[in-house]
DNA sequence: GTGAAAGCGCTAACAG
DNA sequence: CTGTTAGCGCTTTCAC
């Protein structure tokens, strides 16, 4: 019952192997009574197409892999179930690789990924420390499709699906100042990322166009690690010079943010008003609720898929500089309260 | 550059195909001085076996699955990272599905992988409405390792991954009545699951020593689709015989019944407490702050994928009956105070 | 310590 | 419409 192949259904049929193959592959040199005569034997021996034999003869499979910072985060487990929404309908499997912001993880990744086990490549990056070589590199040994999606590497020529982070951000820090912040802070990312720097941009932009100063202090770089940022945030509302806005660009740090306030009983909105870059389930029923800007992430997930499928059946050509930007929605709740 | 092979990397060296092979794989056979030309050589040119082509050859691969109901659910999550963190440091690639809680897509998928695809396979059943043949099956078929971790199918004989469901939601339960509940009620999965069948076990055993009675309607069968849940809850709290505490089975299920709370001004913990199963990073910064069992669920992923990879490596023999049980964690906060 | 040869299961020319 | 043949790139006897 195991392992039956094609040989052996072959053999049963009285045919030869490549007639099986092309049957099986609905061929249309082949008569309708024998394909069904070889589909039919091989349902009843559960018979099923080795994928190591035919991605090695054919040099190329049904697989590819997503390879993104963090998974217990809920922008990239939506956009997960995005990309396995087309995967799926699709019949491609689906590789999950998790770098948790580490570029020597990454490196290491894309390397190993050179061995040729997938077709392509959906990528959310983990760091601009060092610029993005590895991916141009994996690209020119690999010349596999690839696309970023949310963190991708703006100097580099690969499709990407992103969100209006810039335009965002700059309505939501307008909101901000609207409620009556003088001197609102962005908790960022210490990666230089090029989502985080649209947001800065816009973070400054609205601040301007308000007539307020921008000053380098404004910008908090916030880690990863909860207790280090629990900490660092906590050094910040102690301080004599503490803000009476923030933007805090990543699901983790606006959580970071509501601990230290209910700690050290900074009361918001009132003493400090908030709004968060995520895309949590529970914002509208945290105390005070949560005003956001949650991005499209399922979606986003989708788009990037779609497109990937798309180059790797070659149904479009040169993709290599699609830009695909969905919105991102700006929801205000009572931490923004005046 | 792209696609360098055995056969040119031993005609460049001047030896034989099956000499470099067993000098990659580090073969005792082999010289130290020739293993080390070899391994340099292969780096220079970047060198990368056809995991293709060994795997048709060795006729196994270092590829797992993991099948999961979903993605978007911290549990989940959480338990996925817990995988690929060992995965990641054996060097296996890790394919995920999502079945959505759908059995006829969980079914599809078993005979997907029936094709030889991986070594060995993790997972989270999605519903124990038909029984569980599809998996029994596919062990017929396959004889792969396969390891089942937090939803598992109890009556077969599969190595497993629980948390004390029984147990801890005795406990909460008791720290329900204790607060003063007298009606308190379950918000159950619609599915006979089994671990939820442990926590109905644990609900109603503490109900009975605390001497109050169990009746039928004290389980609630709630939908994984928020709005459907919404209302049915809605008409709960809006019945005469309103409940006074609820134990949420699941993550999903406390956010929906916060929701209703604070629309129909229903106070928590005043009128009603509450205790949630759920690993949200959230459930501290809730108004009310949310009492939780939370899972061990990185931990769980974690042993799930030690547990198949031994028995992939054969490490491990009949692991058959292994069954690991580990402590879920009961934190009291606001929503249960009396 | 090294090499020759067979073949994993499948696909794709090419012939007929 | 069907069959023959030649590999895909690697591992593994078995000789030497």
């Amino acid at each position: 019952m195991k392992g039956i192949n094609m040989i052996q259904l072959a053999k049963e049929l009285g045919l030869s192997v490549s007639t099986v193959s092309k049957a099986l592959g609905d061929s249309h040199e082949i008569s309708a009574s024998t394909k069904k005569r070889v589909n039919e034997l091989a349902k009843k021996y559960n018979y099923k197409p080795n994928p190591f034999a035919s991605n090695l003869r054919k040099k190329k499979g049904k697989q590819i892999a997503i390879i993104i910072p963090d998974i217990v985060n809920n922008f990239f487990a939506l956009a997960v179930d995005g990309i396995e929404h087309v995967t799926m309908a699709k019949n491609y499997d689906t590789f999950i690789y998790l770098t948790h912001e580490s570029l020597e993880r990454e490196k290491a990744l894309l390397e190993h990924l050179e061995n040729g086990l997938i077709s392509g490549l959906i990528i959310s990056v983990s760091s601009g420390r060092e610029g993005y070589g590895h991916f141009q590199e994996f690209y020119e040994n690999t010349k596999l499709p690839m696309v970023f999606f949310d963190r991708v590497p703006d100097l580099l020529q690969f499709p990407k699906v992103i969100s209006n982070n810039y335009e965002s951000t700059f309505d939501a820090t307008a909101r901000l100042i609207k409620a009556g912040c003088k001197r609102p802070i962005f908790f960022s990312t210490q990666e230089p990322l090029f989502t985080n720097m649209e947001r800065i941009r816009g973070f400054q932009a609205a601040l301007s166009s308000a007539g307020l100063l921008f000053s380098e202090d404004m910008i908090v770089k916030c880690s990863y690690d909860m207790d280090q940022n629990y900490s660092a945030l906590r050094k910040i509302f102690l301080s004599k010079k503490r803000p009476d806005g923030v933007f805090a660009s990543i699901e983790k740090f606006a959580i970071s943010l509501y601990q230290v306030c209910k700690d050290l009983e900074v009361n918001i909105p009132r003493d400090v008003k908030v709004i968060g870059m995520n895309n949590l389930r529970t914002a509208a029923l945290l105390s005070p609720s949560l005003s956001t800007v949650s991005q499209p992430s399922f979606n986003m997930g989708k788009e990037a898929a779609t497109l990937l499928l798309k180059m790797i059946e070659k149904k479009t050509y040169a993709a290599a500089n699609d830009i695909i930007v969905l919105k991102n929605e700006l929801t205000i709740r009572e931490s923004l309260h005046a």
